[in-house]
DNA sequence: CTAAAACATAAACCTAACTTTAGGTCAAGA
DNA sequence: TCTTGACCTAAAGTTAGGTTTATGTTTTAG
């Protein structure tokens, strides 16, 4: 059993984030001894799980709701899989979305190189995506699809 | 030249975003008639690279910053082309960071799997990492490190 | 036994990025 | 002429996810 200072080192949180979360729910059966919070096991797993589903994107009540449903036993194990489910479609979606996002800083770094280079703005002010170089020009299209 | 109910049509983004974003001087070069915004190609492409700069994680301050770096010239290349690269790394450190996210939801969703199939929870609770499966160990290593 | 460190709570505060509200201007069509 | 719709501003409100503050209790080391 650890203390709310020593998981807090363990995890590098702040003290207050770790009271926040237990004020939201997200350690519905932790134990105390004299109204001072005692970490065990469980609590440890549920802080990975919860960096993991903050990490995809799920807010802290839906979280909490997900906690809830481990105190339930395994009745609820084809909810708590469906979230996970939909949770990794949602990171896929997040990952396609950066692909793009870094095709176009990818393109940015390109043009600027160029453009310093060359020291020269008017010609790459009016350069065409079908006048770029073939690489360049891949990165463009997914940057901009 | 466009109205910002067509830009908002374009970009799918509220009337109220776009002038928040003008307040807050992401257009810093935009003109009016009457008062009225007029969007020219300047004020497209600068949504496209705000678009893409939010979704690298930059805040609209810094976002401000480069906008004005654009209407000072060519002397700011370096400026600009250093902040994507910037942007670049951090992109792909979360895409290292939703790698690692992703193997833990697709490591739960494979537990999920298991303990519905088995029906049998205890078993699964007591499980060590080098009892899983090849290929679910790798996912536990990735998710853990 | 006592002092400091570590714990506790409730409630106020904070920040980013918008959104909503209240009130006003302006151009075009019936 | 009137009124409708699209535009404008300033300022207040919203939300999530915490953090800080003020105050009090418990544990631990000397």
């Amino acid at each position: 059993m650890y203390t709310i200072g020593q998981v807090s080192e363990m995890f590098g949180l702040p003290i207050s984030t770790l009271r926040y979360y237990d004020k939201e729910g997200l350690f519905p059966t932790m134990e105390r001894k004299n109204g001072i919070r005692k970490f065990g096991e469980t609590e440890l797993e549920a802080l990975r799980v919860i960096e993991c589903l903050k990490a995809s994107g799920l807010e802290i009540k839906d979280i909490k709701l997900f906690m809830q449903w481990c105190t339930e036993g395994p009745t609820t194990y084809p909810q708590r899989k469906e979230l996970f489910e939909r949770r990794r479609e949602a990171v896929n979606e997040e990952m396609d979305q950066l692909r793009k996002t870094l095709a176009m800083l990818e393109f940015k770094c390109w043009y600027y190189d160029t453009a310093i280079a060359e020291g020269d703005e008017d010609r790459l002010q009016s350069m065409l995506p079908d006048k770029l170089p073939p690489d360049m020009q891949a990165l463009y299209d997914i940057a901009h699809s």
